[in-house]
DNA sequence: TGTTACTGTAATAATATCAATTACAGTTGA
DNA sequence: TCAACTGTAATTGATATTATTACAGTAACA
């Protein structure tokens, strides 16, 4: 996995605690203990796919536009790290005078298509919301 | 995914289509395209698992110990990547003087576990033999 | 018994990927 | 106009991955 999913469901978990829901990108880095100009990266894209606005200039800052509880891990695993389960390296080759040499990239492809899927509808259940939940439960454990 | 699994379960494959279920690292490296030593790191561990027997010296190779319809996709990932779909990168920090940097390693950590475990019980339903099947059937197609 | 063909394993080198940093243009509020 | 932001690209530095080399150990076989 992306470590970009990890800081794009970092930042929207901590946007859906603050009370305003704003922060900016220096804000969310120290949170994150990454660069903000990472995060800019990030979140310009949950942006542009509708899970943010941003407010340029002084005062402005990334908001969440969406309920926590609307937002699922699939949401933004789509949105970061599609296809990022199957390794880039790549066994066989479609030239190959072997059944299985020369299969074997379509078929693993296949397998990893249906992993995604499965992750995907795992992560459908876990909402940025849910993970707030669960984290304002440690407190009291 | 670490790309590890792939070298795997293309060997197995290649072995299960072979008649007498063997064959030698440099025959497999040139059927996987990597290198012979890589193909012996790899099928050195599943060796220790019993996946496969080796005979060293001449004539020597691997060889399939087990019905390929016997060994899952789950059984090679928890022989060579268990544990790889978090990714190394990891936000927040547990001694953060914040609600959610400080928790976000363990959610996000409890959040990949439940990951793993979806995945793995998808590739337990993939077997060596049903791949090995889908790729002769392609031949028809 | 010596040669050949293998595995096992570690070390090294080459390459690719990933993250941090720097830089700066553009935007906005005061 | 200044200060505080975002957007974005380029560069550097760190890390991970893959290929390659090397060689000791083992077994078959002439």
């Amino acid at each position: 996995m992306n470590s970009e999913f990890v800081i794009a469901v970092h930042s929207l978990v901590l946007l859906a605690h603050r009370p305003e829901g704003m922060a900016s990108s220096e804000e969310i880095a120290a949170n994150v203990c990454t660069h903000p100009a990472r995060v800019r990266k990030v979140l310009g894209c949950l942006r542009k796919l509708g899970f943010v606005a941003t407010r340029e200039g002084s005062g402005g800052g990334y908001k969440l536009t969406q309920e926590p509880d609307n937002v699922t891990l699939a949401d933004v695993y789509r949105a970061m790290a599609a296809g990022s389960l199957a390794p880039s390296w790549c066994s066989g080759n479609p030239e190959m005078d072997c059944l299985v040499g020369s299969n074997m990239q379509d078929v693993m492809n296949s397998v990893f298509c249906g992993a995604e899927k499965q992750l995907e509808s795992y992560f459908s259940q876990i909402t940025i919301g849910s993970m707030l939940a669960q984290i304002k439960e440690r407190q009291h454990v």
